[in-house]
DNA sequence: AAGCCGGGGAA
DNA sequence: TTCCCAGGCTT
């Protein structure tokens, strides 16, 4: 294959490369939380999450044995917590499948829970230095338009077509630096949109350069649908005390806390709240009654739309609750780990300010 | 093979 | 608005 390529990269990310913490790490367990973090993640995004969770956890012991909560909690704001959990079921794999050693080579890898093809290739490759190509979003784009590639990235097949190229132009001498190379040429240089083709190491070489396919490529041919979710969020507040649910599986933000939830096909007249209120909740006590209610917030998923409204109550005396509602001392609601839309209305000015007014 | 899982920043 | 990010799991 054409090895120069790669030297053409090496060269080019020795001058480009951004400092960034984990590249001044072997330590596999350093190198395979950041790549988990960084999972459809912008490492702008994601740097100081590395940085607290290092911190926080830093052996695969210490996460191995914390609880799940406090994992989560870490992880707030960050999004597909499914990565946070399935952090933890591995770093419990490694204590008990591998004795607590880090495994070290591409296939016993892949039997950690949450790590894929790529995060496998990436520890490897990276802490290890086993001679095997990593494929995430930013090679894909620079292979997909070094050999002018017009199928659709998406399908299977082609992204097996992908990963076969990836292999043939790794630098089986250097496969560290190469795969680092490559995906940060692609972050950096091989952008998704308007590339500096002009300055570029590799134009000499780009059929989607020579064939005017630049901004064509990689293609996409899967179109996401959206679904529109209306939630209304009770805050009741009883005395200092306020009511959390935690959220199961099967639907969005698993393992995360929320105010108890009301949810709705089509989206519900202010004036019918009251309504709405009692009837849809189960819960008895003296004297409710509604101190504020937000305007519907829009919080943007990636497949689905929702609009948010929180309805700040006030009661006396609860009667009785649904078994799953747990109650929270409202000094403590930030111990647990809420969704981002959740967490900007606690800290909210209506909010902050109707939880003043009880006192 | 297709659907689902968050949140944010760039253009 | 649209795209997509150091992807992986479930069905």
């Amino acid at each position: 294959m054409d090895n120069n390529v790669s030297k053409e990269l090496i060269l080019w990310y020795m001058i480009y490369k951004r400092d960034l913490p984990w590249r001044n790490s072997h330590d596999p367990y350093h190198i395979w939380v950041s790549e988990i973090i960084l999972q459809q993640t912008r490492v702008a995004q994601g740097l100081s999450y590395y940085i607290r969770f290092i911190e926080t956890f830093p052996s695969i012991k210490n996460l191995a044995e914390a609880p799940q909560e406090q994992i989560l909690k870490l992880w707030q704001g960050l999004g597909y917590y499914s990565r946070a959990r399935n952090m933890h079921t591995a770093a419990k794999q490694i204590e008990e499948l591998f004795g607590g050693q880090f495994p070290k080579t591409y296939k016993e890898l892949l039997l950690l829970k949450g790590v894929g093809d790529y995060t496998a290739a990436a520890v490897a490759s990276l802490a290890f230095n086993e001679p095997v190509a990593v494929v995430d979003g930013n090679v894909i784009r620079v292979i997909a338009r070094l050999f002018g590639i017009e199928e659709a990235v998406d399908k299977p097949s082609t992204l097996k077509d992908i990963k076969t190229l990836a292999n043939e132009l790794l630098n089986k001498e250097k496969p560290a630096l190469h795969n680092q190379a490559m995906m940060e040429f692609g972050a950096l240089h091989c952008v998704p949109v308007n590339p500096d083709c002009h300055s570029c190491v590799l134009n000499s070489k780009c059929l989607a350069l020579k064939n005017k396919l630049v901004s064509k490529i990689p293609s996409k041919s899967l179109k996401l649908k959206i679904r529109n979710r209306h939630f209304y969020y009770l805050a009741i507040n009883s005395s200092g005390k306020i009511f959390f649910q935690r959220r199961g599986a099967g639907d969005i933000w698993e393992g995360l806390y929320e105010f108890p939830l009301v949810e709705t096909e089509e989206p519900i007249a202010p004036e019918d709240l009251p309504e709405m209120i009692s009837e849809k909740t189960n819960f008895k006590a003296s004297a409710i009654r509604i101190i504020d209610i937000s305007n519907p917030v829009k919080h943007i998923l990636t497949h689905q739309k929702l609009y948010v409204t929180f309805i700040y109550l006030k009661a006396d005396k609860i009667e009785s609750a649904p078994p799953h509602w747990i109650v929270t001392e409202t000094s403590r609601i930030f111990d647990h780990a809420v969704p981002r839309v959740i967490d900007r209305y606690l800290h909210s000015p209506s909010f902050i300010k109707a939880n003043q007014n009880m006192y």
